[in-house]
DNA sequence: GAGCACTGC
């Protein structure tokens, strides 16, 4: 799958100037496209319902929208709408949806329907890309995005119509853009007296933007004084068939039922429960291979280490069959893996082949394979769960629900007709939930709070959830917050630490080290060590090369820990890229760095992540009145920072050479991959607590232990 | 002496 990279967006971006262009060669584009295009818009089977749909969305303020896949909800609907007249005044269709890939592949799809250069009247927007300008009348964006629109428009005044896409997914970002829609949609058609109301917090946010961005917030200030808000039609679109939920909480909203396109999936359930699934996905991917005619096999396993072993489990068992037999080939996917490797799922196998493609999750929604013919569901999934007693995030391996059962299966479904094998019997198919348990009541809730109180939703117990997360989760999150003096007693956010936290797409304790940092003057070096914590992991070391990895890693290890050795790998990326940036290309450059990384053992999609996030929240920090300046070669203050606010997560070395962390009393231990795994200082602060066979603490600086007491004297005292 | 699903700002 062609991933985006900067220069395609800088490209797009200079196409937006050159209107003329764009004309020619429309023009010149052949009449015979155009009248496919328009075919295939007529064949899909949204388009029997173009008329009633606008009609429902005419005669209500909100509507539901259930699509199965093929319908072509996502492409079309904003096309009838636009054409509907729904932007007259200026008015701005917003389309969210959960993932970034999304946003992206519809808008270019949409845009060539519509015969419009990517960025004029169809666009999207996705964190560090912006590709629309005044002209966009049809925007695809991340749900997540939005939010952030929010901070800075809480009436979401530029919208006419907002579409949430794949409601169904329940992820945080829609659950807490679902409850807000409600609100702006409410006050919008309540109208000018009451939004004087709220001018006071608009006036308050204004003052933190006024530096960079007055003007902005004046024009905001004055839409909202000057002119009658017009009402907001909110359209969900979900391709559950359980409309139920959504039409309820939008207090009896109509649902739309749009027919689906997918070819018919014979589903195979065992007679009896397996009581190992691996040995059972094994003996099914033969049985397809032997039995069963050509076709890509898709397997659904829950992580990196089953997809391994079944990987090598088949290769162990191929030279049993007969020669001619033995035309199968093996890739995994899943989203920790490089991704020159995740493209070879999607080439196709030599001729007589057959691809079994072991993948994760991440190929139930995240990717789509193309000539998959059958699927293996042993019925697993691996979730991340939220324990507000410690703070733990584990992973565990629990059964999918019916909806994510469904989901697989339809993946067999797509070219032609298939084949589900679920690996349980179908009785066990019945007790299963019938939806994944939303996301937003199975994790840490502190940045959905901080956002939430930056709208100025002060209520968040009382806030109208579509789901209420957990009261204690609530309560956790908010007195992490506290202590973080992002809330002040009364639990209102403070002013500035908690105003400038919630502006900074970051974890509450990262925005609360940069603030922090500005104060110490190392707001340079720590906008580096954030960054680099943001991203997933920075090293890698593959089992077959771990002591050549290690080797890589000495290079750059700090003895004052991960942090200072994660910036030491920034610095030393950073400095490498600009030595090549003198005698290369811009791709050149970067392509050398990629090979850099390689060598040195450093994933490059992280580095390259950290330096995107590094750029958007340095931008952040200035426009926020923050000094960027450097503590040089002293890193003191900056371990000084660490520790004032990570002061949560410090933790003392015990006799035996375990850690006890302070606030939670657990007892854990430094992860092998540390710098300090060795060293074992006496005191310590961490970034994360996984737990796996032991409780690991991960990325760790060493710190001296009355810096808590100092730094930190909400929650240590020195004692006698 | 270890292995962590997937997203997103």
């Amino acid at each position: 799958m062609p991933s985006m990279t900067s220069s395609d967006s800088a490209q797009r971006q200079s196409n937006h100037n050159t209107d003329v262009n764009q004309l020619k060669k429309l023009k010149a584009e052949p009449f015979a496209r155009r009248q496919k295009i328009e075919q295939h818009r007529k064949s899909l089977p949204i388009a029997a319902v173009e008329k009633v749909l606008l009609e429902e969305v005419r005669n209500n303020d909100t509507l539901i929208v259930v699509g199965e896949t093929g319908s072509g909800k996502t492409t079309q609907l904003p096309q009838y709408l636009n054409n509907g007249g729904f932007c007259r005044n200026g008015g701005i269709i917003g389309i969210t949806q959960p993932r970034r890939v999304a946003a992206i592949t519809v808008a270019k799809r949409v845009a060539e329907e519509c015969g419009v250069a990517l960025g004029q009247q169809v666009g999207y927007a996705i964190r560090f890309e912006d590709v629309t300008s005044r002209s966009t009348r049809i925007k695809y964006m991340t749900d997540g995005l939005l939010l952030r629109e929010a901070l800075l428009d809480s009436y979401l005044s530029k919208y006419s119509v907002i579409i949430v896409d794949e409601a169904h997914e329940r992820t945080v970002h829609t659950d807490v853009l679902l409850g807000l829609l409600k609100t702006v949609q409410k006050t919008r058609s309540q109208g000018v007296s009451d939004a004087v109301n709220i001018d006071h917090r608009e006036a308050k946010n204004g003052m933190l933007l006024e530096k960079h961005n007055g003007s902005e917030v004046a024009s905001i200030l004055k839409q909202c004084r000057g002119k009658k808000l017009s009402p907001l039609k909110i359209i969900i679109m979900s391709a559950s068939l359980d409309a139920r939920v959504f039409s309820e909480y939008f207090g009896g909203a109509r649902a739309v039922h749009v027919q689906g396109r997918q070819y018919p999936v014979d589903i195979l359930y065992t007679r009896q429960p397996e009581t190992d699934y691996i040995d059972a996905t094994l003996i099914t991917i033969f049985q397809i291979h032997m039995e069963e005619g050509p076709g890509d096999v898709l397997v659904f396993l829950t992580g990196q280490e089953e997809i391994e072993s079944v990987e090598r489990l088949v290769h162990e068992r191929l030279p049993q069959l007969s020669e001619s037999k033995r035309k199968l080939l093996t890739f995994p996917i899943f989203s920790s893996l490089p991704s020159e490797k995740q493209m070879k799922v999607f080439m196709p196998a030599p001729v007589g082949f057959r691809k079994v493609i072991l993948a994760t999750n991440i190929a139930e929604t995240s990717v789509t394979i193309p000539g998959i013919k059958y699927v293996i569901d042993p019925g697993m999934v691996k979730v991340r769960t939220y324990e507000a007693s410690t703070g733990i995030e584990p992973l565990i391996i629990i059964k999918t629900s019916k909806a994510q059962a469904l989901q697989r299966s339809g993946r067999a479904g797509r070219e032609g007709p298939g084949k589900c094998y679920r690996l349980y019997p179908e009785n066990e198919f019945d007790k299963l939930k019938d939806s994944t348990t939303p996301e937003i009541k199975r994790c840490n809730l502190s940045n959905v709070i901080l956002h939430l109180k930056a709208l100025g939703i002060d209520d968040i117990i009382g806030f109208d959830f579509i789901e209420q997360p957990d009261r204690i989760a609530i309560i956790k999150s908010m007195e992490l917050l506290f202590l973080l003096g992002a809330l002040t007693e009364e639990s209102k956010l403070s002013d500035p630490v908690g105003q400038k936290m919630a502006r900074l797409p970051l974890d509450p304790i990262y925005s609360k080290a940069l603030i922090i940092a500005s104060q110490f003057n190392c707001l340079e070096e720590m906008l580096i060590v954030v960054a680099m914590l943001s991203v997933e992991s920075i090293f890698y070391a593959p089992r077959e090369k771990l002591e050549e990895s290690r080797i890589a890693l000495k290079s750059f290890a700090s003895p004052e820990g991960d942090h200072l050795t994660l910036l030491n790998v920034y610095r030393a990326s950073e400095e490498f890229l600009q030595k090549s940036n003198l005698v290369n290309s811009k791709e050149k450059a970067e392509k050398n760095l990629r090979k850099w990384c390689k060598e040195n053992f450093i994933n490059s999609r992280s580095v390259k992540h950290a330096r995107d996030i590094h750029s958007q929240i340095r931008r952040n920090a200035e426009q926020m009145g923050f000094h960027v300046t450097s503590c040089g070669d002293d890193l003191l203050p900056l371990r000084r920072c660490l520790a004032a606010s990570f002061f949560l997560n410090a933790a003392l070395k015990q006799p035996d050479g375990t850690y006890r962390a302070l606030s939670s009393g657990l007892t854990v231990q430094i992860h092998p991959s540390s710098v300090l795994f060795r060293m074992k200082p006496d005191c310590i602060i961490f970034d994360e607590l996984v737990r796996t066979n032991h409780n690991y603490i991960r990325n760790i600086s060493r710190i001296d232990y009355l810096w808590l007491a100092e730094l930190a004297p909400q929650c240590y005292a020195l004692q006698e």
